[in-house]
DNA sequence: CGCGTGTTTGAAACCGCTCAATGACTGTGG
DNA sequence: CCACAGTCATTGAGCGGTTTCAAACACGCG
């Protein structure tokens, strides 16, 4: 069985049975933390690079004021401080939505691994860059998309990145997010969050329940986000076809 | 006299005299690109990295409906293609807001140098940093900043940009922007950048006019606009006092 | 049971958008 | 030199998407 360390890394390139060996050896502790808790406050502070083995977490920006932006949803098999990994700006914190299992490398042996092994480092930089892209893509929605189109535009991002990291497992997917939560990422407000995801199940493209996401209509539903996959760097395109 | 390179640099990470000489010796090509242009169409493709000698361009993404999302705004001494340089994940285009100097730095050379100069390589990195950072900023604006607060940040953010590059030029810099290409940043609409932009003016905090940014009040535009010039990642924060 | 959290819905207000028209400025061709 | 077209800035009017306020409802939990 292929640790979840390769699993994520090959969604982005394939790696050589020595590459997936050198990260297989890589020894890491187990964090578990409370739902709805800040997760930097609990982590033993740097030297680590953590990926999420169960459970879901949000990077966001607090404003002096109260306003709260989500930049970035993690869900498992994300690493959730890769980019403090590359360089030590934080600015944002992490979020756990719910409880969280985590399995934290430390940041030496990684190092020393990626260098031995290049491919493996390209690896670890295309997920950081695809960090990156999805952010690039969130900016557009909330500059550019309706709040229907934002929705679901996030609705198909999530689920081509669980599609792809549970390599396919049909067209309900767990989001145990809160509306407030999705409010706070596309920059909408609760009750509108509320009235969006009505519309989008009234026209039979998605459907969210108790933590569960239903795409009804997929098709459909990247067709008024406009949504393109490539942006999310996989290797592997088959959720693609829908 | 030292070159724009280290000149860039150097905002971000102080640097030793052979890291400088490293950066100085590298050659580097010219390239003029008339205004209101498609920058990519133009260049030779990838292998080289390009700075800004003078002129002001910006990075977009644009939706299949023809919505133009622009997620970067680059002034004189910025890289426009430094993401490429490090991953070649495109995505988005480079467009030149004025006609546009540029010099090419061989990227095989540029490696060489930094690989041989970690110092420098991490100023380049830092460089890339802030780079997101500004866009991590731009979502916070675009997700949960009002019209006038968004427009009164990105002021502050290209003010300090501009002092940082220029060593504290006074209270006026150029900006020769339109408002439609400001409401294609900020996600507002070309009529309400307008009206946006007199209520700064009247309210006695800045004011554009002819290319040239006038800033009035900073303390107040700061302010009002929540800005905080960290997330820039200047070790210099001279601009940090008004 | 009561409480807290999250969802749902209605009504009213508002921010920002669209449509439309005017004016200022610039470059171009006659 | 003037007429013309094109781009950009500016302003008004009206619409509409989204927010805010408010209240009810559902659910899980101590």
């Amino acid at each position: 069985m292929t640790s979840a360390l390769v699993r994520k890394l090959e969604c982005y390139l394939p790696l050589s049975d020595v590459d997936r060996a050198g990260l297989e050896a890589l020894q890491f502790k187990f964090h578990s933390i409370a739902a709805k808790s800040e997760v930097e406050a609990i982590l033993p502070a740097g030297g680590a690079v953590h990926q999420i083995q169960t459970g879901y977490a949000c990077r966001y920006r607090q404003l002096p004021d109260g306003r709260r932006q989500i930049s970035g949803l993690m869900i498992p098999g994300d690493f959730i401080d890769l980019r403090k990994f590359v360089v030590t700006g934080a600015e944002h914190g992490v979020f756990g939505l719910t409880e969280l299992a985590l399995m934290g490398y430390d940041a030496a042996s990684l190092l020393r691994v990626l260098e031995a092994r290049p491919r493996s480092a390209q690896a670890v930089w295309r997920a950081l860059l695809a960090e990156e892209s999805i952010a690039q893509e969130w900016l557009v929605s909330l500059g550019k998309r309706s709040a229907l189109e934002r929705v679901a535009h996030l609705i198909c991002e999530l689920y081509v990145r669980h599609t792809v990291m549970n390599e396919g497992a049909g067209r309900t997917f767990t989001l145990p997010i809160t509306q407030r939560e999705i409010g706070d990422a596309m920059g909408l407000s609760t009750v509108h969050v509320n009235r969006t995801l009505r519309e989008l199940r009234q026209r039979g493209l998605a459907k969210l329940q108790s933590g569960q996401m239903e795409i009804l209509n997929f098709e459909k539903l990247a067709d008024l986000a406009m949504f393109s996959p490539t942006y999310l760097q996989f290797r592997n395109r088959t959720a693609n076809r829908h």
